[in-house]
DNA sequence: TGTACATCAGTGAACGCGCGTTCACTGATGTAC
DNA sequence: TGTACATCAGTGAACGCGCGTTCACTGATGTAC
């Protein structure tokens, strides 16, 4: 039942046959769940994702997956922690390519919405999965606020740079985030048509969008 | 199969042992089963919504049900048409009590924001409910666009009222929406505690959050 | 006003399904000697 | 280098569960005469 990282916290050994991908010992079965996970959702939505359906897309037999996690929400988790770090990736990657504070912000913000859409039923599991709680996994407390912190620190730039009071940082921060939020949401509940704004995508009109935010 | 308002839109004529609550026949057991499905979501969420579990709750045999509901997703739609409606309701109390632009447009935010966490697995199923689409119901679609209505025209006026370029204001509405929703959701799922920010309600933080809001 | 009858809204049993989880097991792996 | 053994990661069968849905049925209701 322990998981391989508490084993060996060593260089992973991987066992010869593992590669081979025939192996009766799968190599890194934990991770192949993960992602299989992952191809259950982008298929069929949050509802097909379950320990057994994970399990038949990783060709293992339905007991397998108890040897490396202890029950259904325990795997959840770790895709929605998976999921909240290349969010992370997603915001820092567009982030990166600004150098000014306000379209770093607003970069960022568009990194949040192009990941949410890009990835619907992930983005559906990470806020608001079914029994999924932050102890399940304990790296899915962390990636969470990690990504938020991408934001919250673009925004305490833009905060400064302006001359704001710093005090209002926060309030500050909760709106950016809860305008991307809200825009992601709405995007991929189809309660939004990005074409009825004369944007051809997701992505396009979270600039626009975003392009009109000020403090 | 034909739902009862098609038989007959004279005025309801309810069996007289439908009010005596013994009933065979039960009177309208389509109105108890939606409540019986809004008394579910609040006890145990969405996952406890069912065709079987709202029969049982309405104290009726799980057969039943298919005598005003199509199939599950009927229900479901059903139930949602209903959120739809108070929550437009929500918004247009809050709103009558302040006369101007600005004022009216984040009380209806703030009736938005308090809706939502007030009954947050309905909103839950508004947005998003498994195998919810706009045909299930037909009531389903004309009500959530009431309820965009109320938040649409309300942010015509205020920027009417300023005198900013018209053809902005739907992108500004959208922007309404967008950080209303966010905010609502973000509460839900309990990735912000109005506590953090020293408000006691979730309704307190929306007025915080709409008090700095700039067209 | 009374009666025969069609219609309707319930019942209860049954179908098949996929799920989460547990169990005893066994084949493969790595290690100590 | 070879062998015995402990450990580990799989297997396949089984458990019980609740679900959505269908079916033939029956009791209650309303209506035409």
């Amino acid at each position: 039942m322990k998981r391989p990282e508490e084993r060996s916290r060593a260089p992973k050994k991987v066992p010869a046959r593992a590669r081979q991908g025939d192996a009766y010992h799968h190599g890194d079965l934990r991770q192949a769940l993960i992602e299989a996970a992952r191809a259950l959702l982008e298929q069929g939505g949050l509802e097909a994702l379950g320990l057994r359906a994970a399990a038949r897309q990783a060709g293992v037999s339905q007991a397998a997956p108890y040897h490396h996690f202890a029950d259904k929400a325990a795997l959840l988790a770790a895709v929605a922690a998976e999921g909240f770090r290349e969010l992370t990736r997603a915001m820092v990657l567009r982030r990166d390519l600004e150098t000014r504070p306000l379209p770093r912000l607003t970069a960022t913000g568009i990194g949040y919405v192009a990941f949410a859409t890009a990835n619907p039923a992930l983005f559906r599991l990470m806020f608001g999965g079914p029994g999924l709680n932050l102890s399940s996994d304990p790296a899915l407390g962390p990636a969470a606020a990690a990504a938020y912190e991408v934001l919250r620190e673009a925004t305490l730039k833009v905060v400064a740079a302006a001359g704001r009071d710093p005090a209002d940082a926060m309030l500050v921060s909760l709106s950016a985030w809860s305008l991307v939020h809200g825009l992601a949401k709405l995007i991929i509940e189809a309660e939004v048509d990005p074409l009825s704004y004369g944007t051809a995508t997701p992505e396009a009109l979270a600039r626009l969008v975003l392009g009109r935010m000020i403090l």
